[in-house]
DNA sequence: GACGAACCTGAATGGTGATTCATGATTCAG
DNA sequence: CTGAATCATGAATCACCATTCAGGTTCGTC
């Protein structure tokens, strides 16, 4: 129904305890969909984790679907800001890159369940996953472009770069975090991937301890002087 | 309840009449999942597309998760076939990379439906989802040590190289092939993604003659000039 | 100390769809 | 031909929910 932004919710809770029952649900359809997926996952199971009546959901949910597309949003929402936060203090791309690795794959781990639901998504709402996609390789892309420019990194097509990345990054999520196995070392496996995007993004000449090259006029597009 | 390989049907067509009637329904499956998705895809709609009656279906597959299954094996079949196909000739494993990729988003262009079918296997039943990525990647890690041992690339950890590759690919195909867009020029974003992967692998200095050596000191100083 | 808004409850409704099965059609070896 | 092995049919069965709704309950406040 409602295409735009916030008003997935039928109402919103006008009081203190409305807004706490809303949480509790909210939690338990996080737990829900993940243990059991979103079609074999059922309200009265929700409504039974949270420990309220059925009816009880569709006080501040107009459906089901609405539910669920509230968890994908918010997980995009903190996984965007955890990445920002983790790399606001950072000027190198190819250090960004690695810290943002490590952080993706923390928050992975933090949140196995939610990385379930996103990927339920694509069957579920399909705008709603690809909102989660794009909005985060829009300003990834953006950030890359820019590095570019710097002569951080080498010139290639940002967007393209992004969905690698991603997908690198989500791959990696699935089979050292929610295919974790006995033998695993995920520190090694971070090593060689870091190593491997690193030096797919590195231009020519490797840093050393400078990271401030001057952009050498190589094939930059000049956007900014 | 049957955890072995081959035997998915209830019972295997005794006649060429009974083969033709079940791989009829097969393709129906095929075209009706990938349209609808697997939970909200019907069994009577894929006898209809099938021109068969509903119960025809049950006397090929003992249930509906049992036919997907089985696509999704057999899609897994065919894009292995084809990447070995298209690489055979080839010795070097950056040029087998480049070729690799291209052939598997052409391969997923071919193919649209029965990549939104995998997809969807992780939630429909897990184990035939990791079959088909873990027997993809068991090959691809292996080509890649051999790579390594011959020097052709750089040493990492190959499994996670096989994943960082695979989920880029994946990515990529998602992105550029069923989200395709206005404005997309696939060639830019392979040549990119080619670029990117590329030099990610590459080992240090260019192979030149005696790829032979396995790993030497590893901080080359002096790089080429 | 009672009034109303905000909440909460869970049985009942309605719809969907996987799977079964009794019955009929085809095929073909003998 | 003829019967039995195969194959095909589709109405009926059975289970499982999403969603509704006709009442209760709680809580702040005047």
């Amino acid at each position: 129904m409602n295409h735009h932004s916030g008003s997935s919710a039928k109402r919103k809770p006008a009081t203190a305890r409305g807004a706490k029952t809303r949480a509790k649900i909210l939690r338990a359809a996080e737990t829900v969909f993940a243990e059991r997926g979103y079609e074999h996952g059922s309200i009265a199971e929700v409504a039974k984790e949270a420990q309220v009546a059925l009816g009880t959901f569709y006080i501040y949910f107009p459906d089901k679907k609405s539910a669920f597309t509230e968890l994908v949003d918010e997980l995009g929402r903190k996984l965007r800001a955890s990445l920002r936060e983790a790399t606001a203090e950072l000027e190198d791309r190819l250090e960004i890159e690695r810290v943002g690795l490590r952080t993706f794959l923390d928050f992975t781990t933090d949140h196995r369940g939610l990385y379930r639901i996103v990927r339920q998504a694509e069957f579920v709402d399909e705008p709603t996953y690809r909102r989660y996609y794009t909005s985060l390789a829009e300003g990834y892309a953006q950030a890359l472009s820019r590095a570019m420019d710097k002569g951080q990194i080498r010139d290639l097509d940002p967007e393209t770069v992004a969905f690698c990345l991603m997908g690198l990054a989500d791959f990696l999520g699935m089979r050292w975090v929610l295919w974790k196995q006995a033998g695993d070392d995920i520190e090694r496996t971070l090593d060689s991937a870091v190593k491997f995007l690193q030096h797919g993004l590195a231009v020519a000449e490797p840093p050393q301890s400078s990271p401030r090259r001057k952009a050498r006029a190589s094939k930059t597009k000049g956007k900014k002087s």
